[in-house]
RNA sequence: GGUUCCGUAGCUCAGCUGGAUAGAGCAACAGCCUUCUAAGCUGUGGGUCUUGGGUUCGAAUCCCAACGGGAUCACCA
């Protein structure tokens, strides 16, 4: 149980035994006590003081000197201005570390057959276009939740729905076909997604020509913008493309082909995964079926022209369109289309929707429609919804090329940190190899840490030279505190201290027990994380953890302490962090080199 | 205009369901490498928590209003 419950429920008892009324356990504010005060755990008596009808003071004392007596895990307490400050016995500290050390999932809990199914979809992207910061942040996020919310013992689907279809695709498919002189990734050594997102530049560019040249001719923006050939050939590709075109297909086959073989390549080095991946090309037309149905069943309505309609003005938001009045569907229809297929796939209790915060509307309204159409889910369906990140200069845009490309982005941060280590002159003595994938692994860290760190919600610039930072607040600094420690646990192997160390109470010292309080939070901080889907709680954590476990190294010998208890204790301490560093950063997708 | 999110140090951000003197990092300045990794540690300066009300023992945190900023309100996805 929670040291946090224990004392609750002890406190709780304590008032019923002292003033003859009860409180309940979660009416009494149990925190971790500032660092500046004695003690472990403190006690708001305010509220209780309405009970003892004492003042705070007293009730604190009274209160702390009965629980001290009854709790053998309290060693002291102390009032202080209404705080009543809980010191815990040095026997409690050791078997907490012992717990973080041996227990093989200490702070996660494991999914078990009654473990809820949460789906979570991230990274959605357009086949027309590589990855970019933005879908860094998305992907990032969805794949931390879904680590966060496994380690508290759910089952876990991800999943993610791939924008195969329309204009967009036919744009680069046309561009390639008039200018790419049948360019292939493989003939020109280039990725297929960057390949492809040439093309679809392309065409903007010849398309934009032919608009100027048109509108030369004394035609108006629209009128120009509507006749230009080559986008009237675009629609004409997409009308094929939906009458199942053979030649149009072939092509939109293969050049999707490129673009997943790609974004493959993107998802591995960013070290995400997805379970299950959808493609619109398949979920668009059952969304239609849908809606036909709800319009029999009178949810939807039909207008004069022949476009389906919900009416949510009941709900507070206004009408939303499903159908168009040719019968296409819309981006709706599709989420609808989507939601039902794989609600069949897979017995889904929760569904969690990693998307950026400019489509809050859209889900608001997904989540009314899926809930009237049946899906029990639809109701209670999270969208996980973000900020944008936008560059110290503004926001990308892809029309000024200030777009910052994942895979550029990537290579880039690599490179900073091989040029780091190297002036530093860390990592002598490894291979070539060895080193390489250090630099991965800090390069990596950093960027999601960075990333990861900062409330979802909110806004975030990017500043490309302070993200490669690696001091500070950052992924590497914590990556560097593992990497100390794991030194410090070869060395002392190598000096034949052995691997079954015991830690005692007699020769545990104070700034030992300030570690040890933090490691003590992280079951606490991962539930919290679950709880309020957070990864930025548990990357401040596991900062707070790093930077603590930082001072204390710094400030005693370790290898070099000569009693020999003391030395054990600090030796136990560099495991019970690393190793709750390890997992923590586990959650954030975060790697953790053996040395830096 | 409607809906919604945000506003904390010069900059980037923490601050959980109200609790003690509002915290980190960067940047600036001053120290610390014959000792287990200096990607580190220690210290100094820097704040009207946008503003104004309210709720109460107690507000950066909750409520209301104003101001400022972002997103959205398409037969685009």
């Amino acid at each position: 149980m929670k040291t946090e419950l224990i004392l609750a429920n002890a406190v709780s008892e304590a008032v019923g035994a002292l003033y003859g009324q009860s409180i309940e356990p979660e009416k009494i504010q149990v925190t971790v006590t500032r660092r500046d005060q004695k003690g472990d755990y403190t006690v708001v008596v305010f509220p209780i003081v309405k009970i003892s009808k004492k003042n705070p003071e007293q009730t604190g004392k009274e209160i702390g000197e009965y629980l001290v007596e009854k709790l053998p895990i309290l060693s002291s307490s102390e009032t202080i201005k209404g705080f009543l400050n809980l010191t815990l016995s040095k026997e409690y500290w050791v078997e907490v570390t012992k717990q973080s050390i041996e227990e093989e999932n200490y702070g996660f809990k494991t999914a078990d057959e009654n473990s809820q199914l949460v789906m979570i979809e991230y990274a959605s992207p357009n086949t027309n276009k590589p990855l970019h910061l933005g879908h860094i942040r998305n992907v990032l996020l969805g794949y931390s939740l879904s680590r966060i919310l496994s380690a508290n013992g759910n089952k876990i689907c991800k999943t993610n729905i791939v924008n195969d279809r329309g204009i967009h695709i036919c744009k680069s498919m046309l561009a390639w076909q008039k200018f790419g002189n049948g360019a292939t990734p493989s003939s020109i050594g280039q990725k297929g997604d960057h390949l492809v997102g040439d093309y679809y530049v392309r065409f903007d560019k010849e398309y934009k020509a032919q608009v100027a040249e048109l509108k030369a001719k004394g035609m108006t923006d629209e009128e120009a913008e509507e006749q230009a050939p080559l986008m009237q050939e675009a629609r004409e590709m997409l009308r094929k493309w939906e009458a199942d075109d053979k030649e149009v297909r072939e092509l939109w086959k293969m050049m999707n082909g490129w673009v997943y073989e790609g974004f493959d390549e993107t998802y591995k080095t960013l070290g995400v995964d997805f379970d299950k991946i959808y493609y619109e090309s398949d979920t668009y037309k059952v969304g239609k079926g849908l809606v036909l149905k709800g319009l029999e069943d009178g949810k939807f309505y039909k207008r004069e022209d022949g476009s389906v309609w919900a009416d949510l003005t009941k709900d507070g938001l206004d009408e939303k369109l499903l159908l168009r009045k040719d019968g296409t569907s819309v981006y709706m229809t599709q989420d609808i289309g989507t939601a039902q297929i794989r609600f069949q796939d897979y017995p889904i209790d929760r569904m969690i929707y990693v998307v950026g915060n400019e489509q809050n509307y859209h889900f608001q309204v997904l989540s009314i429609l899926l809930d009237r159409l049946g899906f029990k889910w639809g109701k209670d369906l999270v969208h996980f919804s973000y900020g944008m990140v936008e560059l110290p200069n503004g926001r990308m845009k892809s029309r000024e090329g200030t777009v910052v490309d994942a895979d550029d982005l990537v290579a880039d941060m690599v490179d900073t940190a091989r040029e780091m280590s190297k002036s530093v002159g860390k990592l002598e003595g490894l291979s070539e190899e060895e080193a390489e994938n250090v630099y991965r692994i800090l390069a990596l860290g950093a960027l999601k840490y960075f990333i990861l760190k900062v409330d979802p919600k909110k806004t975030m610039t990017f500043n490309p030279a302070e993200s490669i930072d690696f001091n500070g607040n950052t992924g590497p600094f914590v990556q560097y505190s593992y990497a100390r420690a794991q030194s410090v646990l070869r060395k002392a192997k190598e000096a034949g201290i052995g691997d079954n160390l015991k830690m005692t109470a007699e020769a545990l010292e104070d700034k030992e027990i300030e570690v040890l309080k933090c490691i003590e939070q992280f079951p606490v901080v991962i539930e919290e994380a679950g709880k309020q889907l957070s990864p930025a709680l548990i990357a401040n954590y596991a900062y707070d953890l790093a930077k603590m476990y930082n001072q204390f190294y710094h400030d005693c010998q370790i290898l070099h302490e000569e009693d020999e208890a003391k030395r054990n204790n600090r030796i136990m301490l560099c495991r019970a962090a690393s190793r709750t560093l390890k997992r923590a950063v586990w959650t954030l997708g975060i790697e953790m080199p053996e040395r830096m």
